[in-house]
Formats: C-alpha cells, sequence, structure tokens
DNA sequence: GACTTTTAAATGTCAGACAAATGATTTCTG
DNA sequence: CAGAAATCATTTGTCTGACATTTAAAAGTC
C-alpha cells in the first residue's frame, strides 16, 4: 500500500484507494483488521485527520467497519447483499432523479428486467413470495388507499416477483431499477379504472406464477407495461396541455 | 437539516445523513453550494473535522464534489451515469467475491438480464457498437491470446450488446451483472476448442442482432449460457478430482 | 485599458489534546 | 481459589488552533 506524496489527488482520496486496492485484490480480507489510525498515519507520513477521512471514505462505502475500544480497530466488512440493495436503490434513484430520465426509458428498462426474472420465478416462487403477491394485490383493491400508498404496494408486488426468482444477486441488480421507479410513479394520479386494471394485471401474474407458466408471466407484465406508459403518457399528455 | 446530539450514532454519519436526505428530498439542488466548513460547523455546533469527515463520507458516494479557492465549496454533484457504473461495478464485484456466490447463480443471472437486453438491442443496435461486438470476435480468435485478455474481450462484447440497448438505465443495471463476471471467468481456462465454441455462438448472437432477429439472439444467449456452465462445471469437477 | 499584485475566502493538511468506549489485566473480597 | 470489582491500556471519536494551498475577485500600476 503506497502513496504518491507528488500526486495532485487529495492524500486522503488515495490512501482511501491504496486500502481499496489492496481489499479488492484480495491483499486484505474478510474481517480482517486494519493497522489502527496511528500506525496508518505512521506508514503513510500523513496526519490522523487525513488517515481518518480516508477511513470514512471506505466505511460510506460498506468497505470496512470500525469499533471502538481496546481490540477495536477498522475491519474490513463483508458486503452483504442488503447493504448491496441499499446502495444500488439511493444509487438508481439519483441517478433517475438527477439526469431527466424520461419514464419511458426507466420504464422499458424496468419491465425488460422483470421479464428476465419471471420464468425464473415461474418455476421457483415460494409459497411465501406468492402469498406476499396476493396480499399486496388485495391491499391493492382497498378503496381508500392514497396514490402513493397504492405506488408503494405496487413496488413490493414486483419486489416479490423479482425475489421469487430466487436468485440473490438478480434480486440485487433489480432492486434499484424497481425501487428507483416509485417516485416517477409517484408523479402519476390513478382513477379507479385505473386501477382496477393494473390490479387484474397483477393477479393474471400471479396466477400465471402460481401457474409455473413463464410465458404467461412474461406475457402478463408485457401488458402491464403496456398500460404503464400509456397511463403515463396520458397523465404527462394533460399536463402539458394545461400548461399549454 | 438537524442532527440528534443524544444519538448513539457519530455525529459525522448524523450529519452526512442530513445532507444526504436533503439532496434526495429536494432541499438541495444539483450544483448548488453547501455551506462552507465553517458555516457547517457552526450550524451543527461540531468541529471542522466532524464536519469534514461527512463531507468525504457524501464524496465517496459521488454526492457532492468539492473545490479549493476562493469560489470553491461543496456542491451537490450530479451523479452521472458514469459515477453510476463504476460503484455498481465495484459494489458488484465485492459482492459476489466476498459471499461465496456460486458460478451458477451469477451467471444464471447475467444471461438472464442479458437476454432481456437482446431483443432491444436487435431493434436498435448501432453500426458502431455492431462494429465493436465483431471486433472483439475478431480478437477472440487470435490465438497468441491469454486466458484473461480473452475473458476481457467475452465482457467487452457483452457490454456493447447491452449498451446496444440503446438504454442508458439498462446499461447501468447491466454493467454490475456483466462486469462482475469477469473475476469469475477468469477463473476458467479455455482451450482451443471451447475459444472456438464461444466464438462461434458470439458470431451467432451477432449475426442476430444485425438481423433484428431478437428471439435469435435470445436463442444464441441461452446455447452461451449452457456453454458457459457446462464449461465451468468441467473446471470445477476437474479441481475438485485432482484435490481429493 | 491591460496587466500585475494583493487580498480574502475556501478547502487541504498538520499537531496535539481530551473524551469515551471496551477488552484485558490486576486487585480486592468472600 | 473463584468471582467480582477496580484499574489500565488501547483505540476510535471529537475538539481546538494553526498553517498551506488554491482560486477568484479586488486593488493597484503602467
Amino acid at each position: 500500500m503506497r502513496i504518491d506524496p507528488n500526486s495532485s489527488a487529495d492524500l486522503s482520496v488515495q490512501i482511501a484507494q491504496a486500502i481499496k486496492d489492496a481489499i479488492i485484490s484480495g491483499d486484505l480480507n474478510v474481517d480482517e483488521r486494519l493497522p489502527s489510525e496511528a500506525e496508518l498515519s505512521e506508514h503513510f507520513q500523513v496526519s490522523r485527520p487525513t488517515v481518518r477521512e480516508a477511513l470514512k471514505r471506505l466505511a460510506a462505502q460498506s468497505l470496512i467497519r470500525t469499533q471502538r475500544g481496546a481490540t477495536g480497530g477498522a475491519f474490513v466488512k463483508r458486503l452483504s447483499f442488503e447493504d448491496a440493495y441499499a446502495q444500488q436503490i439511493t444509487t438508481s434513484t439519483l441517478l433517475l432523479s438527477m439526469n431527466a430520465v424520461s419514464f419511458d426509458t426507466a420504464c422499458e428498462a424496468r419491465y425488460a428486467l422483470e421479464r428476465a426474472c419471471a420464468p425464473l420465478s415461474a418455476a421457483r416462487c415460494s409459497a411465501d413470495q406468492l402469498a406476499t403477491m396476493r396480499a399486496e394485490i388485495f391491499r391493492q383493491q382497498q378503496p381508500g388507499l392514497t396514490d402513493e400508498a397504492f405506488c408503494a404496494s405496487d413496488v413490493a408486488f414486483h419486489r416479490a416477483l423479482v425475489d421469487g426468482a430466487g436468485n440473490p444477486v438478480l434480486s440485487y441488480q433489480l432492486a434499484g431499477a424497481v425501487e428507483a421507479m416509485q417516485p416517477l410513479m409517484n408523479m402519476i394520479t390513478f382513477s379507479a379504472r385505473d386501477r382496477a386494471t393494473i390490479t387484474a394485471l397483477h393477479g393474471r401474474i400471479a396466477d400465471a406464477i402460481e401457474a409455473g407458466d413463464g410465458a404467461a408471466a412474461v406475457a402478463g407484465l408485457e401488458d402491464l407495461e403496456g398500460e404503464t406508459r400509456k397511463l403515463a403518457a396520458d397523465v404527462f399528455a394533460a399536463r402539458a396541455a394545461r400548461s399549454a
């Protein structure tokens, strides 16, 4: 682990990168303890605050965890699926909100990915996950539901569908695509008829999954994508007309 | 933006979270300047190093950028697709390497996602991206290529395929799945015959894309997945036999 | 007016100190 | 001797104050 004192990059950036490289390359293993801050500042010939800034950078990426006390220190952290989900969702949400990604683009990506899951989900979905889908469909039929709650339930339904594939890597990859759509969906107001259409399609998809019919689930998702995009197009058109 | 001085959480974590929340909620807009470190330390009633640690945490997540000098400071950063790709790849790679994810699980996820792209890619792939695919196929046919270079070219081919869908959100979501496989693929040694088989399948997929035939591309990917998994299974079986 | 110098503001880095947590050690007590 | 309590040492968390460096704007100079 070395840094270049002549580099124009901030020292804490360089130190963080050096440690990160050591982790990725396997020089530092999971749960292995890093040298103490004092030792690191000695090693890199920088002050302790600088080392600390580097360590905070790594902690922000869930690469290390720190512990106070006699046997404490910074330890290489095993990146959990849960942490990875959270990062993925934050990044996806910000990416969409900051880059003026069109509804259609995001929607297309989301449904393309979900269709990839559907056959696997049809083959392997657990009773528990199917029950979650049914429960969310039931919730979506309640008349008093706000638009936001309806969207949240929609997301929960789709997450159960994705998790039904029983592949944690797939679930992780899709967490962002599904969750990041929620803020966009929240811009839509759903009429009772819209809700009925969507909920019916959800039911059709759940039936297909339960029957182990991947192709039917894919077809259901295709229709749902069409419905969602049509709905969004109507909302945006109405909004444009009103402001004109 | 407030913090709770009685919380057990580190101050820098709380401050980072408070600022992050302000960004996500839209209280702070892209390119907006945050208060200076001195002002923030005044506002949160903490010292400047603590504020700095919080800002470094945010910088590590590409949420802010800092600039020195008279008109400098910390600015809310527009999360670029490029930054998001990089984060996604790092996270995915570490997730796979630290959690003993089986080759099959990762492979299944990757090909499921790629199949989701194939029809879109067949419909919209640019000449440029198709040329990249052909170039990588050509490279893969060179006899002197090391296994690592072959894998790298394989990744480049698949990235071009994914990018061909012309949907940046999709490309972002898949960057991790495609790139994170590389270290796993690097564990495999490819015989000349293996390479020929894989390269031929790549050619078939590229042909299908060029012909705008999404179904054929999907079929090609299915065969490629089968081939890859068979290859890996052989390698792992041989390794197990040798160690027994 | 154009160029140079100065200045002010901001981040980057350093040094040293104390607070707080926590496991290990030692001491005390029964 | 065993167990509980007190002490200690180590490490991270936080604070204070200072100086270095960068940068743009203001002031000065020809």
